[in-house]
DNA sequence: AAGTGGTCTAGACCACGTC
DNA sequence: ACGTGGTCTAGACCACTTC
């Protein structure tokens, strides 16, 4: 360590530490030493150590725990999710074999904004039916969804909401439609607190935010949403 | 400020000067006040300042400059990024109007390893070219890409490399034909410091990886490349 | 020389988990 | 009671920009 310089510290005890990791020095949900104990290995202020710890954190390799210590992430190889015309988280998920919950946290009826209505091309006063929608797989949580659906393609949404378990059954077995994904937006950005607590992720952990439009088989734009995803577990496959 | 508790000192500040920045308090291009004065201001120590600074930037609000202050972000539109089947960096900037410079960062003959070998679907022992290419316009950065090029393909492209201004042009130009978007795979993350440092980032930043797979109009994979883009200045759009 | 952001040290108190 | 990570204070020195 420190065998030479122009580097920051804590960043290079951050890679110091993970090339530790990489060979297996510190192993799958273990522990890494104690702040305190780094601070005697290394020299430094317990301060230098955290922002180690933070940047590898940021980066996927460990989650700190309060109380009980540092842990080395699973390695896992991240979850391909496919983007295409007609793909659905459901499917997804089901075709990898992955268990997975889909929790409806919240929703309301209101007058559509005009974002809204750019989207979903409606006219003004039109309501919508916004709700907010959390996916999980082994109770790790993966993505908060934002949804907006025109309420007069949803007559009586609600009695549909109670026992909710999956918005594209909702689709398909209420409605008798098979939505078209028409555009997706995608992103890189941080979360924000909400849904960083929501997804179980420090605030600089950066996600993957989808913004996507579905239409009606028919053409009607039928659903716009914007979904936030952990952005190391995951990845997105863009198939053509 | 300060009115309630329970949240975290650094995150409300942070919040707080956002919500000025929004106000237009702060206009673009322009300086927040020094870190010094936000402790007066805030009655709080340097370090809890700088955590809130650090947290703006990484949302992409402000840049801090080293012995000149911390500037508020232009608050651009995200450039939107196509893509589909056939499009290139080059024709998308095009499309949208943008001055663009391509530049060839370095570039490698060698052996593939096994994962170029998977995915350009070449025998052991083959030989492939590796170029580091940066784009921007207007002198900011927007992305690094590693490409890696089979050599059997592409015959004496080290002659073509000299006075190199866009690969997409050499394939056209030189080899003649139009390389087909395979297949993409998107990810957020947060760079190396390598890549962090020629995107003129600071590394918590977040970006978009994006690995993709390019086939001749024949239908072999003929580009296999990794690239590492801006995440607050960019968006991705996929149309179907 | 003075002011700015970048990094580091030293030490405090708290919330949480384990014993 | 003790150890852990989470937050905050106080103060130092440096590199860089501006005057």
């Amino acid at each position: 360590m420190k065998t030479q310089d122009d580097g920051v510290l804590h960043l290079e005890i951050a890679e110091y530490l993970i090339k530790q990791i990489r060979q297996g020095v510190f192993s799958e949900n273990q522990k890494i030493p104690s702040e305190n104990d780094l601070c005697r290995q290394f020299q430094v202020n317990r301060h230098v150590v955290r922002q180690a710890i933070a940047r590898m954190t940021n980066l996927g390799w460990v989650t700190p725990v309060q109380g009980r210590g540092c842990y080395v992430n699973q390695l896992v190889e991240p979850i391909q999710y496919v983007l295409s015309s007609q793909t659905r988280f459901s499917e997804n998920m089901e075709s990898q074999g992955l268990p997975y919950t889909a929790k409806l946290l919240s929703w309301e009826e209101g007058i559509a904004g005009d974002e809204e209505r750019a989207n979903l091309e409606l006219a003004e006063g039109a309501r919508v039916y916004r709700l907010e929608i959390m996916r999980s797989t082994d109770d790790n949580p993966l993505s908060v969804t934002s949804t907006v659906l025109p309420k007069e393609e949803f007559p009586d949404l609600e009695t549909h909401l109670t026992n909710f378990s999956s918005l594209y059954r909702i689709f398909i077995e209420q409605y008798r439609f098979r939505p078209i994904r028409k555009k997706s937006i995608v992103q890189a950005c941080l979360p924000l607190l909400k849904d960083a607590k929501l997804l179980d992720i420090p605030e600089s952990v950066p996600i993957v935010q989808i913004e996507s439009l579905m239409n009606h088989p028919g053409g009607a734009p039928i659903e716009y949403s914007v979904a936030r995803i952990r952005g190391d577990r995951h990845k997105y496959m863009i198939e053509f």
